[in-house]
DNA sequence: ACATGTGAAAAAATTCACAGCA
DNA sequence: TGCTGTGAATTTTTTCACATGT
């Protein structure tokens, strides 16, 4: 292998990565940055996988969508495979993002810790209620709403959280799209409409909660049965 | 039909079930509560999936693993169906829950209203802190990490949410699992490890920003490419 | 006529199993 | 020897298309 980057010229298609590769990435990097802690300097595939519930093929057929990161006999450098995945996800450049909604949980995403650690910076939050604005939280300052484009667009800010009231929800993402975010990330309990260039996650809190009711209801009724 | 549910002698397997249909399932009764309020006495698969983005089949495949929901020629009724999806997902009756760390996001969670309305209702809220404890938070009070167990036992709390430092959280799981929860939400960046008969589900922030920043990429390589 | 329910076909994702390399 | 990378086989999930019911 090379000086620093293996097989750094990837012609990878990436159109065809499955979604569920993609959010196991994100809990690779997760578990590989705690290995980097805990002093580990390589890890093999069956090791990262299990202890987040996958085979050791998984992980290297997730891996090999990207590109070869391994060294047989040997398994991966931890470090540089925290790198890889970095770049995969895009998050070895930072993000700068906005807040819109300064309720509880505007206000819990504003204190985050786990944001900066992974790429992401918080530049603004705007909230629609103007008692708020001017307010400093978590050191950020608070703008009205009527100053999302502009604020957007001054901070260059490329992704939006959205987190207000489900009635509101569908305004407040289409101004910012209008303003030219490339991302966004609903906590607001509604169906969003956004078109094809923008990107989005659903975050439904109430839906967390009742895929482990489900799961739940399902163990019981196994259990009948026998 | 009958008159009030149909089909209500369930054979369903029930383990048969894929993880991905019991998520759009909530999307589905997301939107059909929705429709509820907007006056919508029936609709059709076709509408319901393209107001999420899924096809007609998609909705009626999803539909029929447990059950026969639909009247030819008309669509759904769009109650029935409500109280249907409440009766699998199991939240047709109240869900007791206790939340541990009463952080920003802790607080959120506490003061959240979505919960209310889908059937979970917070019995109680621990945190470390001794200064915490005492102090009533959205109408709930705060107990010392310490009673834990006994909190979960005498509320008779069945699930958790989690929403403690990552360094804190598979101790408090431990905990939660060892009181008798039978599924756990856990909002700590960490991976933690449970006995196969409790269920969970991980929700983590910056993982979701990243299924983004990996989105925005592809598509700045796809553009590259043309 | 029109929309559901559902086997059958197709597509997608996962697992297997082994060649190849350190 | 031991582990990665990867085609091939398998399993799972989605889509198709039409018989069936109102």
């Amino acid at each position: 292998m090379a000086n620093s980057n293996r097989k750094s010229d990837e012609e990878t298609t990436f159109a065809a990565v499955p979604k569920a590769v993609v959010s196991r990435l994100s809990l690779y990097l997760r578990e590989l940055q705690q290995l980097l802690s805990e002093g580990k300097e390589t890890v093999r595939s069956g090791e990262l996988g299990s202890r987040l519930g996958f085979t050791d093929a998984q992980v290297r057929k997730d891996l090999t969508y990207f590109g070869q990161f391994g060294y047989p006999g040997i398994g991966y450098r931890t470090d540089e495979l925290v790198q890889a995945i970095r770049q995969i996800l895009g998050t070895d450049i930072e993000w700068r993002v906005v807040i819109v909604g300064i309720g509880n949980l505007g206000r819990a995403l504003l204190g985050y810790k786990g944001f900066a650690s992974q790429g992401f910076q918080i530049v603004a939050a705007v909230d629609a209620d103007p008692k708020k604005a001017g307010l400093k939280v978590e050191g950020v300052e608070v703008h009205p709403i009527e100053q999302l484009g502009k604020i957007v667009k001054r901070c260059r800010a490329r992704l939006g959280m959205v987190a207000v009231p489900a009635a509101a929800a569908q305004n407040v993402v289409d101004q910012l799209v209008e303003a030219g975010v490339e991302g966004i990330v609903n906590f607001a309990p509604m169906t969003i409409n956004l078109p094809e260039h923008v990107s989005h996650v659903g975050v439904d809190l109430a839906s967390e909660l009742e895929q482990i009711t489900f799961a739940v209801a399902k163990r019981w009724h196994a259990q009948q049965q026998s």
